[in-house]
RNA sequence: GCCGGUGUGAUGGAAUUGGUAGACGUAGCGGAUUCAAAAUCCGCCGAUGGCGACAUCGUGGGGGUUCGAGUCCCCCCACCGGCACCA
């Protein structure tokens, strides 16, 4: 028999709604808290994903059985409702974007509510609420006051389809993250957050938080760290050239310098240089080109350049005037933008030498640098380097530095490849900045007690040809008086980009209701940390970096108690749809042939990720129909290792339901008695220890695993109400709607999820016999039965009486053994002298 | 190129971190039930050889350490993710 599904989930979520079940109180000290937290989705026209399942699912069975486990759990939910596709749909259709928001966030808060996650409704966040966003721009006016937002000029990266600004982060090979149209290299004028000066705490933060290594390892490669020294090299004009090496060992093999073609030099000495118009060509093309094409270019071609004529730069150890170059492959944002060139030991200097014909010093023995680059290792000894030489490499990196600062030409000098936050987007749904701009007094902070600063009604959302939002032609709005001189001024009209109203939020759900403070100093106490966050792996350098950004400077100017929001990150794979154009879907070797040529390389791939166009996306809403939430929750789980990335598949669903129909069957088959069987304690204990453990690891398939052994193991021996209560209990996580259900019918008391997770008993998860196997040599000969607690001797002992291996032993001496208790015994034999 | 990860039956995936490879689930095969089918319940299910008990092989490939290797070490191959002229 088939259970009801629809009825008996909508009968709890009702419940659960209306009773509050899952809301939860600030400073109850009578209990532990724990805060559990998913990443709040883009409320997006499509409504919600399979993918967005799987992470809510997992932190739901985590936060469920927290409580069970006695904690106080906070497990919020909202919507991080700012963005472009909204904004888009608006101008598409002439609907105000917060009348789309508002309608998609009611089909998300349906279909969240459907799963039956145990969020706590009372303390849903909006991003574009003002209310919340008020404090967004609070947060941006103190980044402001401490000196860690500036508007600059600088060249930035433009979508030329979005018309508007992108941070480094959101540009990925050269195109707009978000819609794919390529991205060029603009000059504008923009709002900046010096997430730079935070670039060591934010790698400092990472070894006192538990997150995954692979978090971490990305984290750190992308704030990019590096040691080395700054030194000066003199140019001609008497003027400094400051250059930064990793490589202060290397420096008596310089044969010439490269500065950037964007660097100042260039202009300073437009007089001296005799081929000015070459030089200015080069400058003007380089600058043409976006960062992408730059680095595209890079990979395998040719190094391009130009020699500056009529200056040179002397090498300040040995006094070597060599010449001085610009070349795109020296990028302005990076160290001085200079480096200095040693053909030897740089692949790419070696590149540029060959280029241009300029010589090559080795200063580290062990290759031959005329005929290829050498890279060095940290012990090759140093040659040509004067007083150096017979160095190791890695003594004269210090030795070297330590010279060139006795001499006060240079210093030890530590680098990021980390870039200041582009924070001004061009476009009308977002936060507004809340900064003014008075002829007289320059940029002043809106005073506090005016936020929020709302966001004007505009007629059109479409943002203009020359870059500006569409906010500018607001004039009521924009015109306005100084907060500082009463004079009149002009508000800033970009707002801030989406990752803003998500840097902070896990805050705000400590006290959602706050109009005092971002959080009361109660609430930001008792909560204090995320204790754990799970989220995407595309939200490490973006989002993930983003918020332990804001959130070490909220500590460091007293708003909380904590410089790391999360204390345990981690984070789920994808999940992929079957591919329809896979070469293993077809038989004929004309049609894989007819696949390969079509789709190539896509065709090789036996699962893709969902998209419309290819008709492989799974939609929640049609799972729960047809078989419940229940279902489309232990399937999400059970779908495999939750790290790595899974694809769906529309069988397996029908596994779980199965598994969920024999639960549900079982119930008419049980027998009296509230305590565990006899013939099921030990099964039951185990499985307690089991699901227990793999809960807390996010080992959920295998939990659900050992959950359908018991079942079986039910059906094979039969169950009691005892046994069943237990397995009620495990499986609820899970499949809360379904065990609320079953727990009323058996008149258990209560609600499952209120009750106590079920405690083990270490003794009761082994039998009071083992059997073991016995190997010779390495190998499963025989199997044996001993008691549990017998000794390594009775083991032995056992083992050489048993039929089979007292027969291999005929003749032979025993000289080793090894006892793997309650697992194997393993016997190495001799053949008799 | 650099960093991280993965590779196990027809298939999704397990394997207590060096201890009986293939748990659990799909699909498949057989049986029970049924007028029949679906559903349900029970059983079989890595390969090769053998009627058989059993034997041999088997975790991408090749070496090694070990009584014992999917797991550790060395060298390859393939795929996935991230970064990429960062001096």
């Amino acid at each position: 028999m088939k259970y009801d599904f629809t009825a008996i989930e909508q009968k709890w979520q009702t419940r659960w709604k209306d009773e509050k079940t899952f809301a939860c109180v600030n400073g109850d000290t009578s209990r532990p808290k724990f805060y559990g937290l998913v990443e709040f989705p883009y409320p997006s026209a499509a409504g919600l994903h399979v993918g967005h399942p799987r992470p809510y699912t997992a932190m739901d069975v985590i936060a469920r059985k927290k409580r069970m486990d006695g904690y106080n759990v906070l497990f919020p939910i909202g919507y991080d409702a700012f963005g472009l596709p909204t904004e888009n749909f608006a101008i598409k259709n002439h609907i105000h974007p917060a009348v789309i928001t508002k309608q998609n966030i009611e089909n998300f808060t349906r279909q969240l509510h459907m799963l039956g996650y145990s969020f706590d409704w009372d303390r849903v966040v909006d991003t574009t609420d003002p209310s919340y966003y008020k404090w967004t721009q609070w947060i941006f006016l103190q980044l402001y006051k401490h000196g860690l937002a500036y508007k600059t000029t600088m060249p930035v990266n433009w979508c030329t389809s979005c018309k508007c600004v992108l941070a480094n982060e959101e540009v990925v090979e050269g195109v707009c993250e978000r819609c794919g149209a390529p991205v060029v290299r603009k000059e504008k004028s923009q709002w900046m957050l010096k997430i730079t000066a935070y670039a060591q705490k934010l790698i400092d933060g990472l070894d006192t938080v538990d997150f995954i290594d692979r978090v971490k390892t990305q984290q750190r490669n992308w704030i990019g760290r590096s040691t080395g020294a700054e030194v000066t090299f003199q140019a001609t004009t008497g003027d400094d050239i400051v250059v930064f090496t990793t490589r202060a060992d290397t420096i008596f093999g310089v044969t010439y310098m490269v500065i950037s073609p964007e660097h100042h030099f260039v202009q300073d000495w437009k007089d001296r240089l005799i081929n000015w118009d070459e030089v200015a060509a080069y400058v003007e093309e380089a600058g043409r080109k976006s960062d992408f094409e730059r680095t595209e270019l890079a990979a395998d071609k040719e190094k391009t350049g130009v020699m500056l004529q009529g200056v040179k730069a002397i090498n300040p150890v040995n006094g070597k005037e060599v010449p001085i170059f610009i070349s795109d492959y020296v990028l302005a944002s990076y160290g001085t933008g200079c480096v200095m060139g040693v053909p030897g030991h740089d692949g790419r200097d070696w590149a540029f030498a060959k280029k241009f014909g300029l010589p090559i010093i080795e200063t580290a023995a062990g290759g031959d640098v005329q005929k290829e680059v050498y890279t060095t290792s940290d012990t090759d000894l140093i040659v040509n380097s004067a007083q150096f030489n017979g160095m190791t490499v890695a003594q004269a990196k210090e030795a070297i530095v330590d010279w060139l600062e006795e001499k006060g030409i240079g210093h030890r000098q530590v680098n990021y490849k980390l870039r200041d936050w582009v924070f001004s987007r061009q476009r009308y749904w977002g936060e507004p900045i809340p900064m003014v701009w008075c002829d007289k007094c320059g940029w002043v902070p809106l005073p506090e007690d005016q936020l929020p600063l709302l966001l004007p009604e505009v007629e059109s959302y479409e943002p203009t040809d020359n870059g500006e939002s569409p906010i500018a032609k607001m004039t009521d709005w924009v015109n306005t008086t100084c907060p500082c001189c009463g004079g009149p001024a002009k508000r800033e009209t970009d707002t801030m980009p989406q990752w803003a109203g998500s840097s902070w939020y896990f805050l705000r759900y400590m006290d959602p209701h706050n109009d005092k403070a971002l959080a009361s100093k109660e609430a930001l106490d008792y909560w204090g940390q995320v204790d754990w966050y799970n989220g995407g792996m595309e939200h490490t350098t973006l989002h993930l970096l983003y918020s332990r950004f804001w959130n070490n400077f909220l500590h460091d100017i007293g708003v909380i108690p904590h410089a790391e929001p999360y204390a345990k990150r981690t984070s789920h794979g994808m999940i992929l749809g079957k591919n329809p154009h896979y070469v293993g879907s077809v038989e004929t070797e004309e049609e894989k042939q007819a696949l390969i040529d079509k789709y190539g390389s896509q065709a090789m791939r036996p699962s893709v990720k969902m998209s419309k166009s290819l008709g492989n996306v799974v939609n929640p809403d049609d799972v729960i129909r047809d078989y419940g939430a229940d279902t489309m929750r232990l399937y999400i789980m059970f779908i495999g290792d939750f790290e790595k990335t899974a694809t769906w598949s529309d069988e397996s669903v029908r596994g779980c339901k199965k598994f969920l129909d024999r639960v549900w069957n079982l119930n008419e088959k049980l027998r009296d008695g509230d305590d565990y069987s006899a013939e099921n304690e030990q099964a039951i204990h185990k499985a307690i220890k089991k699901v227990s453990g793999d809960i807390e690891a996010m080992k959920f398939n295998t939990a659900i695993a050992a959950l359908m052994s018991l079942v079986n193991d039910f059906y094979a021996k039969g169950a009691t109400r005892g046994d069943y209560k237990a397995l009620l209990l495990m499986l609820s996580p899970f499949a809360p709607h379904l065990c609320e259900e079953l727990w009323e019918l058996n008149g258990y008391g209560g609600q499952v999820c209120l009750q106590s997770w079920p405690e083990y008993d270490e003794s009761k998860t082994v039998a009071a016999t083992t059997r073991m196997a016995v190997q010779v040599g390495g190998k499963v000969k025989a199997n044996i039965v001993v008691p549990a607690d017998a000794s390594d001797e009775d083991v032995v002992a056992a083992a050489l009486s048993e039929p089979k291996i007292a027969k291999l032993a005929e003749g032979m001496r025993l000289v080793k053994s090894i006892v793997v208790k309650g697992k194997l015994v393993s016997l190495i034999f001799k053949a008799q002298a």
